[in-house]
DNA sequence: GCACTTTTTCACCAGGTGGTGAAAAGTGTA
DNA sequence: TACACTTTTCACCACCTGGTGAAAAAGTGC
C-alpha cells in the first residue's frame, strides 16, 4: 500500500522514460476525478476508475493504496495550485492597493483565480470544483477535509477584511465567509439548475455572468451584516 | 416493487390500527434520511437502513420498491411541508405589507419558515436539509431533482421581487436566487465546517446567528446587483 | 372456529465490491 | 548476455450488494 506508493515515486534506478508510470498515474487521477466529481465517493467503483482510464484495477491500489487514499489523491493534486493562486491574488491585491482596499476588491481577489482557473485552466478544474463543492456540502467528513486543505487561505481572507473594516467582529466575517463559500461552490460547480429554473435565461456554465455579480453581491452583504452588527 | 407498494397503501379490507405497518413505514424512512443524509446515496446500503430500522432488509423492499424509490419517498416526505410553508408565509407577507414589502422582508418570508422548521421541527428536519443542500451540489440528478420538488416556489420568490424591484432584470433576479440558495443550503445542512474554522466562535448549529444576518446579507446583495445592472 | 388479506421473516441468488499475491513484461546498466 | 528494479497483468478471494419468492405470522370480519 504505503510501500507500494513510495516505491512508485522514488524510482531507485531505472525511472519511467516513455508514456507510461507517472504519465499513466496522471490519467487514473483525471478518471477518478471526472468520476468522483459526478457521482460521489460511494458512487464510483475502482473497476470504473480503471475502465475509464484503460488500465488494470489493480494498478489503481498499486500506485494509491486503497479507494480512499485516491480520492485524497484527486483532491490534493489540485488544492495546492488552487491556494496558491489565491494566496498570491490577495498580496498583489494587499500591496499595489493599500490603504485604499475596499471589501469588494477583497473579496474579488479571493474569488477570481478560480473563476479564471475554471474558465481557463481545463476541463479538469470544473470537475474538481464540482467535487470540492459536493464535498464542501458533505456533513460526515465534508468538514474536517475542507478544513485541511483550504483553512489558510482563508484565514488570509478573513484577517485582510479585518484590516479593511477593523470594528467588524470577527463572528460576523467568518458567519459572512460562509454565506459567500455556500454561492461561490454552487456557482463553480455548475450543476445546471439555474438553466432550467431561468428556462434558459441564465446558463451555469456562463461564469462571465458569475463574476458580473458574486463579487458585488458578496462584498454588499458583507457591508450590511458589519454595518447591522455595529449599529446593535 | 410498484404493485407492492399500491398494495401496501390501499389496504383492502383489513386495514392497520396498531403500532405497525405505517408507523414501521415511517420508522423506515427516519432511518433511511438519517443515513442518506449523512453519507449520500450510495454511501448507505439497504441492510444499514434496515438494522437501523431493526426490521428486515426484505420489508423495505415491500413497502418502497427499489432503493432509489425508498430515496424519492425521503425525499418527497417533507418536500411538500416545506413548499407549503415557505408559500403560505410569502403569501401571508404579501398581503400583509402590500406596497410596502422591501426585499429583505421578501427574502425574510422565504427563508425565514425554513429556519423555524428546522429549530421547531425536530431532529428529522436536520437531516433532511442536510440531504437537500447535498442534492443541490449533485451535478449528476441534483438539478432536476431540485427542479421537480422546489421550482413553484422559487418562481414565487423571484416573481415577488421583481413587484418590488420593477425595473430588474429577471437575470439579475435568477442569479441572485442562485447565490441566496447556496448560502442558505450551507447554513441549514449544519457541516460544522464554521465551528472549527472560527475556533469555536461560531457554531453551525446556531441558527439564530444565522437568522441575524443572512436575511440582511442576501437583501444587501440583491439591492447590489441590481443596482450595478441599472447603471451598467 | 373459519377464510382471507396484510405484514413480516427466512433462506437464498446472481453479480459486484475492494483488495491481494504472484507471475509476467518492460527498462536501464554493465 | 545477465542483473536489478519498476511497472503491468492475471487470476483470485472473501465479503457484500440489491433484490426475490415462498413460507410463516399476525390481523380482520364472519
Amino acid at each position: 500500500m504505503t510501500a507500494a506508493k513510495t516505491r512508485a515515486r522514488s524510482g531507485g534506478r531505472g525511472r519511467p522514460s516513455k508514456a507510461t508510470g507517472l504519465d499513466l498515474k496522471e490519467t487514473i487521477l483525471d478518471s477518478a476525478e471526472g468520476l468522483f466529481a459526478r457521482h460521489g465517493f460511494h458512487g464510483v467503483t475502482t473497476r470504473q476508475v480503471a475502465s475509464e482510464a484503460g488500465v488494470d484495477t489493480a494498478l489503481i491500489h498499486y500506485y494509491f493504496g486503497a479507494k480512499r487514499e485516491l480520492f485524497d489523491a484527486v483532491f490534493l493534486r489540485r488544492a495546492d495550485i488552487l491556494n496558491q493562486a489565491r494566496s498570491v491574488s490577495m498580496d498583489a491585491y494587499v500591496k499595489t492597493f493599500g490603504g485604499r482596499m475596499t471589501v469588494e476588491g477583497v473579496i474579488t481577489a479571493f474569488i477570481d483565480p478560480l473563476l479564471r482557473i475554471s474558465q481557463e485552466g481545463g476541463g479538469g478544474w470544473k470537475s474538481y470544483f464540482a467535487l470540492v463543492a459536493q464535498v464542501n456540502n458533505t456533513p460526515a467528513w465534508g468538514g474536517e477535509t475542507m478544513a485541511r486543505f483550504f483553512d489558510p487561505v482563508v484565514h488570509q481572507l478573513v484577517d485582510t477584511l479585518k484590516i479593511v473594516r477593523p470594528d467588524a467582529e470577527y463572528r460576523d466575517l467568518y458567519w459572512c465567509y460562509q454565506f459567500l463559500t455556500g454561492s461561490m461552490m454552487l456557482a463553480l460547480s455548475e450543476t445546471g439548475r439555474i438553466d432550467s429554473l431561468s428556462e434558459g435565461l441564465c446558463h451555469s456554465s456562463d461564469l462571465e455572468a458569475v463574476r458580473a455579480r458574486l463579487f458585488a453581491y458578496c462584498a454588499a452583504g458583507f457591508e450590511a451584516v458589519v454595518a447591522r452588527s455595529g449599529k446593535a
